[in-house]
DNA sequence: GTGAAAGCGCTAACAG
DNA sequence: CTGTTAGCGCTTTCAC
């Protein structure tokens, strides 16, 4: 049985001869409604095949319990981790979840933010743009009350909850286990410095040489956008031209995973005659040959950790909130590409 | 400034003494709005930081310009650059997107449905859980008139629109490749054939098989879940206990990377002893060594069709439309596991 | 070109 | 325990 018109509250309450409040209260399950008018009225919501509409709702109540999440790409490993541990626990909390991406352009992400605004969501995860230095949108956010955490690519010119990681001391970690497998002659291979985590990589990176007196400013830097096609690019190039370092260390597994195609076209053997380390722990990081050694930033807790801030801002009755801040320890993990076999 | 109550165009037409309509339509771009009225209040409008209320304006109109996308997860690659596809072609038309993850639950998927009825969206987009045999919740969104749309993992038992894989013919092509290379001892390893498209590249494999006389019956079959480590146990059991085939096919490159495995630990060399042969070119399965051979099919082209199918039936004046459906070609990628070396 | 008024479907005082 | 009433913020006829 198909009507034109979608089933309300009203309907139900006119074939029941009861009022609308009555409906929604027994739809609500309010305690103060009877069983035996909360059973007639599932009943007949059920025959009517009604189904409440959420915008009414929402409207009513001044809100919806919907989260809004930007994040850069949805198709990339992190990300998506992260939006899993975001539901499990906002789910839970009777949240759902609106996600936009950026594309890792600011102009996207004010539009995201825009929509997110119009929609009044209870509140907004985001993890900023690489070329997002402004920060005038969050400032809205702010002015209309909706709570905010950002994770991973945060800023800290507002005073904002946020999760990061300790790429300081992921990187660090691995430089350290670089230098104690002998390695002295570093290439360092990262992604832009105006975006905080690969700055505080390189910083990590920097002071674990400086603590073993090596001279950073003295090793190969490459600094570039950080995927696969770009590191394969200057890698070649560079062999072409120069000797290789002994060590490569990407801030990133595509990059790695370029700087290997690169040496391996070249004849060299790795680790033997050039480690290279990447981060973040991609799926295909463990899939290749030699395995990857790289560190793992468990993504999923990074969603887990800022849901749960944000759920904490968006039951506060408080409404000033004071910025929270949790940081992430990452793991190194690791595996063939930076061990030298026994025999050497 | 910050106020703690959210502007409206109420307090905006108060501020510049007209009415709310104006305000309204001024915000609308309505034709009959003089040009300096609009100028006043867009003006007004950001001084005083309105952002419109999506779900007032949704609700008198009846409907939100959002889409709902269900699909079994969103951290796979496939899944993600489907809805890639898709918001490039609704981000455009002027719609929003609610993602939904049924993890392979009918429980979750139906779930997912009701909250989509309940926003009242303009249309669905979903690609069912492995689980999902019953569709008693897609005729529930029939009902509602609510535009539909399956993709990749479809169903035929209502009239609704889909967007398909030609997976019969992508395993068929594949088949033929790995005759054509010689190999006649088949192992096939499929994810469970109660799922439409595991059944469709079964079928496409057995008549590449029978085409050239060969037969499948004689071969070796395991179904599993796909993934790694359900393939990778399988195969190092079977390795213990038989002779290994001269090849395997795999419905996943995920499967595919676990028998390489399994074989690689055996000692056995790919393709030289054994071929191996994926499913769905994961970004790994160019990473790895030997590079895997694979069936692309085009995610993302597969969300731009599914999108073009809902626009117009979201578009569409008429009530009662025709389903359609789409079934695109996958195509081939021949790499190194399954080409014997010149030598041999 | 703009105003007045009604209403989308629901919830939450306030009554009784 | 249930009914009455008002209103969330916006759009849209119908006037003028």
């Amino acid at each position: 049985m198909v009507s034109k018109k979608q089933t309300t509250i009203q309907d139900i309450a006119k074939a029941l001869n009861i009022t609308a409040s009555t409906v929604s209260r027994a739809m609500n399950d309010h305690p103060k409604i009877s069983q035996a008018t909360k059973n007639m009225v599932i009943e007949k919501a059920r025959e009517m095949q009604y189904q409440p509409n959420a915008m009414a709702s929402n409207l009513r109540k001044g809100k919806a319990n919907t989260v809004g999440m930007i994040v850069p790409r949805i198709n990339r490993h992190f990300f998506s981790n992260i939006i899993n541990g975001v539901e499990s626990i906002l789910n839970p909390a009777g949240y759902n979840l609106i996600i936009c991406q950026s594309e890792e352009r600011v102009s996207k992400e004010i539009e995201n933010v825009k929509t997110l605004i119009s929609n009044r969501v209870s509140g907004i995860l985001m993890s900023l743009s690489i070329e997002t230095q402004d920060v005038k949108h969050l400032q809205k956010v702010m002015n209309h009350r909706i709570p905010l955490v950002l994770f991973d690519r945060v800023s800290n010119k507002l005073p904002i909850s946020c999760v990061e990681n300790d790429d300081e001391l992921g990187a660090y970690d691995m430089t350290i286990h670089l230098i104690d497998q002998g390695y002295t002659n570093f290439m360092w291979m990262g992604g832009p410095r105006n975006v905080f985590i690969y700055k505080n990589r390189y910083c990590g990176y920097k002071k674990a040489l400086e603590s073993r007196k090596l001279k950073p400013a003295q090793m190969q830097i490459f600094e570039g956008h950080p995927t696969l096609q770009v590191a394969l690019d200057f890698m070649r190039n560079y062999l072409e031209h120069n000797k290789a370092p002994d060590v490569v260390f990407a801030t990133s597994d595509y990059m790695a995973m370029g700087a290997i195609q690169a040496c391996q076209e070249k004849g060299l053997k790795i680790p033997d005659d050039i480690a290279v380390a990447g981060y973040a722990n991609e799926p295909f990081s463990e899939l290749i040959s030699p395995k990857l050694t790289t560190v793992e930033q468990y993504s999923e807790e990074i969603g887990k950790a800022a849901a749960r801030l944000l759920l904490e801002e968006m039951l506060s009755e408080n409404d000033e909130v004071i910025p929270r801040k949790t940081i992430l320890r990452p793991r190194l993990i690791v595996r063939e590409s930076t061990v030298k076999s026994k025999q050497e």
